[in-house]
DNA sequence: AGGTAGGCAAGCAC
DNA sequence: GGTGCTTGCCTACC
């Protein structure tokens, strides 16, 4: 009942005109003239997937749950996944330690690792209801994954910086999965090559939406080429809940 | 005021 | 053994 009048709030995905990518090929998912494709309204001759192209980069985007469903997904997530305490919630480079602005856990098969940092993590068994939201996405895609990434943003105050997935434990140009839930949030994609001051060249960003019950597959290569981030959005109040699945080695190489 | 971008911090992997 | 890469915070600047 609590997050009927957060999730209510369709508002949080509408933007203004000033605000939108200017990227000329890239097609803005999420938003749009009133025809936002949601599944409970397929209208015949829609592209089921928004496909969003630059150089390097694929990525696949759609809504994966209509909002009765993604709010009940929202639901079980808040009440059944269990975060990371203590020192799994701090990460510690460049000699110091930071406490990470959101909450962090992996769930996966037995004996899979995942490395963020430095920091080696086993996971949680699956729960139902992570199970349901892999087999939505596997029947969706075709593709298989046996380890998720949770990270869950109370509010815009919650973000991640600019990085990649750590590419040595993913089985070599597998795709990972992101399904979304809870607030609209802006997603920035950066080419490495057009970061820094000694920036080589000057690919503009692409910025996303990800809604409430929405799925982006990033395929291969964008995770080589392209760092992303969940910037600071001081505007948002309400909490969201992202799943990466993966699909990573059984035999972790070091 | 919020969003963006750059500089900075030490240590590990190759 | 030098080089590249690392995440988040701070600051400056619109």
């Amino acid at each position: 009942a609590a997050h009927s009048s957060v999730l209510g709030a369709r508002g949080f995905c509408k933007r203004r005109r000033s605000e939108r990518s200017s990227h000329p090929s890239t097609p803005k998912p999420a938003r749009g003239s009133g025809k936002r494709p949601r599944p409970e309204e397929h209208p015949p001759g829609q592209p089921r997937w928004q496909e969003i192209r630059a150089e390097g980069l694929s990525c696949d985007y759609r809504l994966l749950f209509g909002k009765a469903e993604a709010d009940e997904i929202l639901q079980q997530l808040e009440e059944q996944v269990e975060y990371f305490e203590g020192e799994m919630t701090k990460v510690h480079v460049f000699g110091k330690w930071h406490h990470i602005p959101r909450k962090q856990v992996t769930y996966g098969d037995p004996d899979l690792t995942y490395t963020y940092s430095g920091v080696t993590f086993s996971p949680k068994p699956w729960i139902p209801v992570l199970n349901r939201i892999r087999e939505r996405v596997t029947s969706d895609t075709g593709h298989t994954f046996n380890f998720v990434v949770i990270n869950r943003y109370k509010d815009g105050e919650d973000h991640i910086g600019e990085h990649r997935d750590d590419e040595r434990e993913l089985v070599p140009r597998s795709p990972i999965a992101s399904v979304s839930f809870g607030a609209c949030r802006d997603f920035v994609f950066r080419h490495c090559a057009s970061r820094g001051k000694n920036a080589t060249c000057r690919i503009k960003p692409i910025k996303l939406q990800l809604a409430h019950g929405s799925l982006l597959m990033m395929k291969y290569p964008t995770n080589v080429y392209w760092y992303h981030s969940l910037p600071p959005r001081k505007r948002v109040l309400a909490p969201r809940v992202n799943l990466t699945f993966r699909k990573l080695m059984a035999i972790a190489k070091k």
